[in-house]
DNA sequence: GTGAAAGCGCTAACAA
DNA sequence: TTGTTAGCGCTTTCAC
C-alpha cells in the first residue's frame, strides 16, 4: 500500500506495521522509474557543467567545491543530482531537459554570457522551469543566480595593494562573457579613480582564466615589471597568476620581491606555490549549496520569494587572504 | 508513432515525414520519464563518490579526471550519469539503487576495502548488475575493476631513485584498504630487496593521502634525513608528497638538495609546486573512460566478455615523470 | 506497413 | 480508515 510507504493520509499502526513487515519480507523496494512516471516528477536536480575534454581553462577546484555544496543540499531535501555536460557544438537546450522531464530542477556552473547561452536561459524563464546559476549574472536580466561580490573582494585585495604602497597595479582579467570579469573591471576602474590613479590601458591584460594563458602574459607584463612602469599585478583568478608568476620567475622576477600579485579563488593552488599566493576566497560551498536550497528547500523557495521582485541574483561575501605574494 | 522516433521496424517513407513533422510542429518531446518506465531502463549510469563534506582527502584532480572519462563515454553510450554520494555513516546499499532501477550500471569512486563495502559488492555479484570499480580492487574477489599498474608506476620510481644513486629510501604510503596502498608496499619490499636492501621497519611510514598527512610526518622524516637514516622519499600519492615538501622546507630541508622525493598522481599540484615534483603519471581519465565503456559500449561488453575468466581486473600502465624533486 | 490495445508499477482520487 | 480503480505516456505485440 502506497500509503504506508509514502506515509500519506490517516493509516492504523497496526496496518502500518503489518505492511511494513510484509515488504520486508518480501524484500519489496519500489521502483524509482514507476514512482517518477506515477508523480511525473523525476526527482532529479540537473546539474550542467561546460563539457572540455582534458581542457581545463575552470579549475577543477571551482567545480568540485561548488558540487558538494550542492550534492550536500539535494541529498538533504531528497534528490538526486543529474550531470548534463554541456556538447560546446550541440545547442544548450536547457527547456528540453524539462520537457522531457529528465530533472525538476537545474543548475548551471561555468555558464557565460553568449547570445546562445542568453537565449536558452530566457526561455527557461518564458517558461518558468525553476532554475539558478551560479557564479554567473547576465546584465539586463533577472536570471535566478547565486554570485560570489566580486565587487567588493576586488577593491579589497586592490586596496590592499595600494595600502602596501604600490602605485602601478597591473590587471590580468579573464574573458568579458564571464560576469565576474566584468565585476572586477568595475572595481579596478573604480578603486584606481578613487586612489588618484588613472586607468591606463598598458596596464590591461586578459587571458582565459587558464594558467598557460597567465604564463603566456609573462612576457609583455614582464616587461613592464623590469621597466618600472608595474609593480603590482592583480589576477581575476589563482590559476592565471600562478601561470604569471612561473612565467616571471623564469624570467628572473620574483613576487613580492619585484612585484606584488593578488589571485582569485583561494584555491589548493594558491597555498602549494611559493612564494604562498594572497588571494580572494570564494565561498564556492555555499554558493552550490544556496543555489540548490533555493530550488529544492520549501522554507527557502519561501524564504527567496518574498524578496523584492527583479532580485534574482544574491551575492555572497567574499574575503581578502592576504600570503606572501603581497 | 514510437516506431518513427525510434526507428524501429519497417516504416514508408512518406509516413515518417509526416510524423517526424507533425511531432515538430507541436513541439513534442517524449517524456523520459514515460520511456524509461516502459522500458524498464533509467538510462542512468550510477557514480559513487565517498562524501566527505569539507574533508579532501582525495585530490579532487583525481575524482573529476576519472569524472570527465566516464562523462565522455556515458555520453556516447546515451547514458546520463547519476552522481550518488556515499554517507560514511548508512549502509552502503549499491543493490539496491538497481532493485529501484534507479541505474542501469555503476561506478564506484573512492571505493576502499572494508567489511561493509566487500559485503555490498559481493551482493551485487551475486544478483549480477553490471558495476566497475575505478582505482581499486579487492583481493580474493573478481569484481569488475579498471586500475592502474601501481606496482609497476612504483618500481619505476624506485628504481629511479636507486639509479640517481639513492640509498636510504623511505616510503610514505596510504591507509591498507586502498589497494594501490597494498601494490606500493609490494613493490616497494621487491624492488627495495632485488637492489640488496633490506627492508626496515623505520623507513616504513603512513598518511591517509591527506596533504596535512604528509606535512605532519616531516617531523620523524625530517629527523631521520637530518641524521642521515633516509635520502630519499617515495610517497604514495602527490597531496602527502607536497605536504611532506613543506614541511620539511620549514625544518629547512630542501627536495632534490637534501633528499630526493616522489609522488604518484601528476596532480596540478605537482607542477606548481617549488622544485616541481617527479610523479608519475596515472591515466584516471582514461580509467573512468574505460570503466563506463565497459559498463555501457556493446563492443567493449563483448570484448571484455570474451577475456578468461577470473579476470575482471583490468590494469592500465602508468608513466614515471622526472621533475626537479629527485 | 500500419493501427489498435495491453501493459509497465506506481499514485491519487473516490467509494465504501 | 481502508479497498478499489483509473490513469500517467510511453513501448511492444498482435491483428489487420
Amino acid at each position: 500500500m502506497s500509503r504506508v510507504l509514502n506515509n500519506v493520509g490517516p493509516i492504523k499502526e497496526e496496518t502500518r506495521r503489518r505492511v511494513l513487515e510484509a515488504a520486508s519480507q518480501v524484500g519489496y523496494v519500489p521502483s524509482a522509474l514507476a514512482q517518477q512516471f506515477a508523480r511525473r516528477r523525476s526527482g532529479n536536480v540537473g546539474v550542467v557543467l561546460p563539457f572540455m575534454p582534458k581542457v581545463k581553462l575552470f579549475s577543477t577546484y571551482y567545480f568540485s567545491e561548488i558540487l558538494s555544496g550542492i550534492g550536500e543540499a539535494a541529498q538533504r531535501c531528497g534528490y538526486d543530482l543529474l550531470l548534463i555536460f554541456n556538447s560546446p557544438d550541440q545547442r544548450h537546450d536547457y527547456a528540453k531537459l524539462f520537457r522531457a522531464q529528465k530533472v525538476d530542477a537545474c543548475i548551471m556552473l561555468g555558464s557565460s554570457d553568449v547570445p546562445e547561452e542568453r537565449r536558452a536561459l530566457k526561455e527557461l524563464q518564458m517558461e518558468r522551469h525553476p532554475f539558478c546559476l551560479v557564479n554567473q549574472h547576465f546584465g539586463g536580466e533577472d536570471f535566478p543566480a547565486v554570485d560570489a561580490d566580486h565587487v567588493s573582494g576586488s577593491r579589497l585585495a586592490l586596496r590592499h595593494l595600494l595600502e602596501g604602497g604600490r602605485q602601478r597595479i597591473a590587471f590580468l582579467n579573464g574573458p568579458p562573457q564571464y560576469s565576474n570579469s566584468g565585476d572586477r573591471l568595475r572595481a579596478y576602474r573604480e578603486e584606481m579613480r578613487e586612489a588618484g590613479y588613472s586607468v591606463r590601458q598598458e596596464l590591461m591584460f586578459v587571458g582565459n582564466y587558464s594558467r598557460t594563458s597567465g604564463y603566456e602574459l609573462a612576457g609583455p607584463i614582464g616587461e613592464g615589471i623590469a621597466e618600472g612602469r608595474i609593480d603590482a599585478v592583480f589576477a581575476a583568478n589563482d590559476r592565471m597568476a600562478i601561470g604569471l608568476m612561473q612565467g616571471l620567475a623564469e624570467r628572473g622576477l620574483k613576487a613580492r620581491e619585484h612585484y606584488a600579485l593578488v589571485g582569485c579563488d583561494d584555491s589548493d593552488g594558491s597555498r602549494l606555490i611559493s612564494p604562498t599566493l594572497s588571494t580572494i576566497s570564494v565561498p564556492f560551498y555555499e554558493m552550490g549549496k544556496l543555489a540548490a536550497e533555493r530550488l529544492l528547500s520549501p522554507e527557502k523557495k519561501e524564504e527567496i520569494g518574498n524578496r523584492a521582485e527583479g532580485n534574482g541574483l544574491i551575492r555572497l561575501p567574499v574575503a581578502f587572504e592576504a600570503r606572501e605574494s603581497s
